[in-house]
DNA sequence: GCCAACGTTGGC
DNA sequence: GCCAACGTTGGC
């Protein structure tokens, strides 16, 4: 089993979004980028462990812990020409991109601000703390993990 | 294959 | 709203 750290605006879709939803499940659609796609694709498994971080907003940060109850199947947004997130290049014979289900496991008491994670030795190389970073998928170890929801 | 232009991400 | 960083696109 493994860990990762997934990226939502709250704005767009937020942890209690995620709270509300039929079995606190949601498909995962959306993902554009192929280095989050190879992982998404090749790597997350169900019984994942998943960070819930809000990015792009006032206070972004980790905010809940999920976990994977679906591996990797094509995103149907990619085929459908009306949606936001349509790719021609995808087909359902031969799909580009690909998503997984994430459900709910629970909200952290507080949110673990990215500000607080910055500089601490315990995180050293995290990709979350690279400068610019733009993946919205990554991975993180266990000991990252425990760290993390340590400060909780 | 190069690389400039452009669009997006995301912290601040 | 600003802007740095990065990925993608497309002309050549």
């Amino acid at each position: 089993m493994r860990y990762w750290l997934m990226k939502s605006e709250p704005g767009e879709f937020s942890i209690d979004d995620l709270e509300r939803r039929p079995n606190r499940t949601e498909p995962w659609d959306g993902v554009r980028n192929y280095q989050a796609r190879n992982m998404i694709r090749d790597e997350m498994q169900p019984g994942d462990g998943v960070l819930f971080y809000h990015s792009n907003c006032a206070l972004p940060g980790v905010v809940g812990i999920a976990e994977v109850v679906r591996g990797a199947y094509p995103d149907p947004t990619a085929f459908d020409p009306g949606h936001r997130h349509y790719d021609p290049k995808s087909r359902p014979d031969r799909p580009t991109w690909f998503m997984v289900d994430v459900r709910l496991v629970r909200k952290l008491a507080r949110t673990i601000t990215l500000a607080e994670l910055r500089g601490r030795p315990e995180l050293d190389g995290f990709p979350l703390l690279r400068r610019a970073n733009r993946l919205s998928v990554m991975p993180v170890t266990e000991a990252q993990w425990r760290f993390i929801l340590s400060l909780e």
